[in-house]
DNA sequence: ATGCGTTGACCACACATGTAGTCTTCGCTT
DNA sequence: AAGCGAAGACTACATGTGTGGTCAACGCAT
């Protein structure tokens, strides 16, 4: 289940309005990105071919439905990228964060409740 | 300087044996990739071609030196990795990172010293 | 009722990637 | 001295990816 970047884009349009159409995922990415509708059809094809959205028929056209469900996709890429690029030592990759482009404080404030709650 | 996953198993061999040959790259890398030597030199050839690698002629063959450093690499990469799939915050990553794997208590260890240097 | 725009289906095409084969050269072994 | 084996150079090729075009069908506005 091998997700694109453009690919992911999409997905996490229909990750926050579940439930719309080719036309308003366009609309919704049209700030960030410059793709015409073709390609957005295109990158959500292919998501559907790959399993990763459902649709659902309305009419005329489809509505499109995350199939894949946010929190465990989300986890398993973190999991393979550290994997990937740190050999899957997760202190490291927040070293790097805090260097490279800071962390903020809110970042810091919720890194030590999360530490909190895990030691217990 | 976009470097695939196969890419950068021959780098970071390179970052750890900065200055060995193609067959030492081949055999470093026996024990998790059964890839073929020319399989290696091909991925070598591409990181020479993107600027990743250079190389240095001894004798008959090349040595091959990281031309990129490995800090700055991984912490553009981590930062990539997290404005595509985090939105840019690093507090969900780790979160999503205990909940889906558990992080070994050396890495809360270091998350917490880090923390706290980040603090002051 | 009919043409127009919108929708999905199918097609295109260059570049990246994973994975390797073939060719030429050159030093070392016999 | 001659060929064998290893090194790099060049080539290959299926699949994935980014980006978008073409076409047929269908419903809405006139």
């Amino acid at each position: 289940m091998k997700i694109s970047a453009a690919e992911l884009e999409v997905l996490s349009v229909l990750w926050e309005q579940p439930g719309i159409a080719a036309s308003d995922v366009h609309e919704a990415l049209a700030n960030d990105k410059d793709w015409t509708s073709r390609t957005v059809k295109t990158l959500l094809s292919r998501l559907v071919e790959k399993g990763a959205v459902s649709t659902q028929e309305d009419g005329r056209r489809y509505l499109y439905i995350p199939a894949i469900d946010e929190e465990s996709y989300k986890a398993k890429a973190a999991g393979q990228f550290i994997d990937r690029v740190f050999s899957g030592r997760a202190a490291p990759l927040v070293a790097y964060l805090a260097d490279s482009r800071g962390l903020t404080s809110q970042d810091i404030e919720d890194l030590e409740k999360l530490l909190g709650d895990l030691k217990k």
